[in-house]
DNA sequence: AACTATTTATAAGA
DNA sequence: TTCTTATAAATAGTT
């Protein structure tokens, strides 16, 4: 904004970046409280660095009780009407599956961390059925190779014996449902 | 900013006010965008106005993801630095797994919703380990039981028959090892 | 919502 | 970083 317009793209030197974000962040977060002050509004920023420092700004109360209230505000409305899968571009839509990666792997930690007895029975019932989906279209294959192994080996037993009264799986039930009801559920 | 300067405290003329708070928002965001694109800055922003409308600007990603990032950001910090690992209170917890539950599910519509083609494949290796992580402490009862049973089935061949060049898993392998090896990796 | 006179923010240079 | 300064942007008050 001075002595030469600047190009809406990222500034390849550093430091020439380094030295714009500390000025620019400065201005922004002035700019943040300005608005909290003259109309009396409720101002959250988070600006994460680069390289990964964080800057905050929380114009009332802490940030913790912005969040939540952000939280309560997000889940209350758009529960069931305003989401619908909108098309995102590419990047956009690499960008959010990143996050999520991400989010999944903290996840893990939180689980096996010892944060695990905080969730709720039904709670880890949701999480539990999701991984099952995901998981089904990995595993059906192998399970496959199990199966017909385990059909071969009783396939002789039967051959060679008279046992009749050991069926460890039903036999009158097809592959999908023997994977739902015999191994994908607790 | 324009035709005389402007004090720092509340503006009491509520139609001022309101324009004002358009204005600035506005203003407010694009500095924001601007920021995050010219730095390669992270930036989360909300706004609620003094009547509890929410405006907010997430810059990578999703708010959700950026808050559980500053949560375990602040956390860090926090737990190693300043005070002992601070037990997280009951509610503060809870709402940073549910929020990880809701993000799960989100990435499985993701991923059966047809945005599966935009992840690189390390991206999907990250994924299924992860899935294989967790997954294995719930499956592993299962696969006990059905590998037992196949044990007894080989058994029984054993007893009956002289097989002995029909080997559909190797013998000498414990069963941890079975189930990394033969189940758990493509 | 537009228009401008001014104030502010800030890019480049030191 | 910080300061300086020319200039671009934002915006307060007005229409």
């Amino acid at each position: 904004m001075a002595r030469g317009k600047v190009q809406l793209k990222r500034i390849e030197n550093p430091v020439h970046r380094q030295v714009t974000f500390c000025k620019r962040r400065a201005g922004l977060l002035k700019k943040a409280k300005e608005l909290s002050v003259l109309c009396d509004a409720e101002i959250g920023l988070v600006i994460f660095s680069a390289h990964g420092k964080l800057y905050e700004l929380a114009t009332k109360g802490t940030m913790q009780g912005l969040i939540e209230k952000y939280l309560k505000f997000t889940r209350g409305t758009q529960s069931e009407a305003i989401t619908e899968p909108r098309p995102l571009d590419a990047k956009e839509e690499t960008d959010v599956l990143k996050q999520e990666i991400e989010t999944l792997q903290k996840g893990i930690r939180y689980l096996f961390g010892g944060g695990l007895g905080t969730l709720k029975m039904d709670e880890l019932q949701v999480l539990e059925k999701n991984l099952e989906n995901w998981m089904y279209h990995v595993r059906t294959m192998k399970m496959n190779i199990m199966l017909q192994e385990i059909q071969a080996l009783r396939d002789k037993v039967l051959e060679n014996t008279s046992v009749t009264n050991f069926v460890p799986f039903a036999t009158d039930t097809s592959y999908p449902l023997i994977i739902q009801d015999g191994i994908f559920q607790l």
